[in-house]
DNA sequence: AGTGCTGGTCTCTTTTTGAGACCATCAAAG
DNA sequence: CTTTGATGGTCTCAAAAAGAGACCAGCACT
């Protein structure tokens, strides 16, 4: 009989209609927002927002980033687009890092999302306060 | 002789000036910033933004996330303030996921990076495209 | 000859994530 | 009356990612 193969369309149809065809995965948006939503890129970008730097000053200026995670993090902001990297024949070399057009275009929007942590900061504290202390 | 001290005290005074002070160790804005910045936060953030959703419809709408993790990042997201989990009496109970105030108050800029991913994925992708082509 | 600065890479351990089995309860189907 | 399915989870184990720290080459300064 057909009345399981026709409650199965239908139900993807309704799935389909329920969510408005949007379907999250496959996703470029997905793909892209990855590329900035790792844990130190906001943080490097926005460094970089401010001026150039080189790469022992941003090990400096974030103290609890391992050499590896700088070096990798630098590299895929490379890749995507939003850092240029700029080796100087100095001896001993040093290589200089900047944003791009790219990058600081995207940063505009990052910067936003930023603004609202440092204004919303204490809310979100209350909100771990008060549920860690339902929790106990 | 306290020329070795000398060196080290202005070496750490050039460093904090070359820095406007600005140290991103033990930064508020850090902290808040990873708890919107999963691999899965933003996405389950756009789609309550959206409307309620219960447990089982976040898991079809996003297919990839395993239900192990679904759970830990909404929990994490009621934690931070930015989502509701009401849980209704009904056989089997069912449970309901949505924005709080805080929770679409930030949704405002997260939406904004939202927006400039989906205008500017092509640039990215064929940024991506030139590294790897280089590197090759 | 020894020390330090440059920007990395390589290896090892710990943490995080993913895949999937399992669970109790109740409704409807067969 | 037994099977099947949906509910929202948890638990365990394997895989992937991140952190800690050693190592490296080249050159300057001492």
């Amino acid at each position: 009989m057909d009345g399981k193969i026709v409650n199965l369309k239908s139900k993807i149809e309704i799935y389909k209609a329920m969510t408005n065809g949007a379907n999250f995965a496959d996703c470029p948006v997905r793909d892209v927002m990855q590329g900035m939503n790792g844990k130190w890129s906001p943080l490097l970008v926005t460094a970089l927002a401010e001026k150039p730097y080189r790469f022992g000053e941003l090990r400096r200026l974030v103290p609890d980033i391992s050499q590896r995670m700088l070096t990798q993090t630098l590299h895929e902001l490379q890749r995507d687009g939003y850092v240029h990297r700029e080796v100087f024949p100095t001896k001993p070399p040093s290589v200089e890092y900047s944003l791009t057009d790219l990058g600081r275009s995207m940063f505009v929007p990052l910067y936003q999302l930023v603004q609202w942590a440092e204004l919303n900061h204490d809310a979100v504290r209350e909100a771990r306060a008060a549920f860690d202390a339902a929790q106990a």
